[in-house]
DNA sequence: ATTAAATTGTTATTTTATTAACAAAATTTT
DNA sequence: AAAATTTTGTTAATAAAATAACAATTTAAT
């Protein structure tokens, strides 16, 4: 298959996690443009991603909803599922234990780590919590391939090196501190406050403009 | 001055971001690669975007941090600040609460909201917490313009209604449910597992190719 | 049986975003 | 003093993403 789009691979993501409700309330096939509605974009746009993925749906049914879900499974998932950690149990990463966990056959959450006595060796959300110093040794001995980090912001950078040269291959960085990783490892990061900044901005734009 | 890129705007946050924590540091000046560093892009893109809010460095020295950190907040902030509410502090609300609260001088987190009787009329992380009953009085009484949404996902829709009828005029969404509102409301939605998975889909690309 | 309506799939066009190119200016080196 | 270097600011070019246009096909309506 040729490349996908950045975008098309986050669409998707999306278009799942709204056609797995779908099946949940028992919906067998679906139109391009209620999968629009759903995500607040045009029709055009999901019919151009679906194509892109190989998939036809049938003329004035849709699109089968299991096998397009099974479709997108086979491009984002691997056959044998990745196994994710978690790096610094506090309060955001209990709350993403908690979330995350069971979410998706295909990620499982295979670890926490913490530096501190009180989390280290207790289980939280049904994931052990091991010290920070066996990093290695978990990552090899469960075949941890991601990492969300959830440390204090001035532990992050140490901790990307730790979770490098264990062998990680992506990571989803949640602190406010910018990382530096070889090109061999996906990083992708986020911060909750540039997300609430944009709505602050388009708030005071629209009082302006109206 | 003209209209903004959107990404220009999301990344004018993250270098702020990044600006205050030089600022603390001590540092005076900074150059647009520095910047660019920081923030996984190029020099070029820095530059393009100061240039676009109607910055001037200074050869040789870059930018004055100072300046540029006041510069940004003229577009991003408003002079009197605006008020945040977060609906529902379960597990993801009370970590929010707690990381957001102070982190910006002109993003104040004004309230707290939720249904469950032990958490109503109890304080988080310095914030009060009413019953989802109160919040259109309360949104008014504390001029509350955004709401951070982090109740369970069958709330989502019902919420977002009782935010619009409130005359909430910007919505973070990070429940999975996506939500319809009015043209006047900006909405923005994050899910962690699209995160997550477009993690999981390069490293398994990146396996795949090498 | 014909026409109209709905819907997909795909190419073409437009818009948005990024990158490249390079002139101008300040500083440093020779 | 002249040449080289560094860095900004800006326009031009390229790339990526989104949208529009429309043919093809199926079903429904007349
Ligand atoms: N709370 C939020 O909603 C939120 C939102 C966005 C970003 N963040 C960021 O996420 C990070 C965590 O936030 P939090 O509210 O959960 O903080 P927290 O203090 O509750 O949790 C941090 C955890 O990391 C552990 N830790 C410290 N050093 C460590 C190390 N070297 N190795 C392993 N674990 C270590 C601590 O023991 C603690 O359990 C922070 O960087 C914060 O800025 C938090
Ligand atoms: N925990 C995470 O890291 C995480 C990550 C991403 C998304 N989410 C989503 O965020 C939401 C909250 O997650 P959580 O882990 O904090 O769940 P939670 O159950 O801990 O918290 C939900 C809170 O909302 C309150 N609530 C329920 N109905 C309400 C109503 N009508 N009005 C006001 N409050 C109400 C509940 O009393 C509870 O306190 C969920 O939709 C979840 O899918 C959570």
């Amino acid at each position: 298959m040729k490349k996908l789009p950045d975008k098309t691979v986050e669409r998707l993501s999306q278009y799942r996690r709204s056609l797995l409700n779908c099946l949940a309330n028992g919906k067998k096939h679906i139109f391009s443009h209620e999968i629009a509605n759903l995500h607040h974009i045009t029709p055009v746009q999901v019919r151009r991603d679906i194509m892109l993925i190989g998939y036809t749906g049938t003329l004035r049914k849709g699109y089968d909803i299991q096998e397009l879900v099974d479709l997108i499974g086979e491009i984002i998932d691997t056959d044998e599922g990745q196994n994710v950690a978690i790096i610094g149990i506090g309060n955001l990463g209990r709350a993403l234990v908690t979330y995350l966990q069971g979410k998706r056959s295909k990620l499982r959450i295979a670890a926490g780590f913490d530096i501190n006595k009180d989390k280290v060796d207790r289980v939280y959300g049904g994931v052990q919590c091991y010290h920070i110093d066996q990093l290695e040794e978990i990552v090899k001995k469960e075949n941890i391939t991601i990492a969300v980090i959830t440390t204090p912001a001035d532990e992050t950078q140490k901790i990307s090196e730790m979770l490098v040269k264990a062998g990680i291959r992506g990571i989803l960085n949640y602190t406010p501190t910018a990382i530096n990783v070889p090109d061999h490892v996906y990083l992708e990061e986020y911060d909750m406050i540039t997300s609430l900044e944009k709505v602050a901005f388009f708030v005071k734009k629209n009082s302006l403009t109206v």
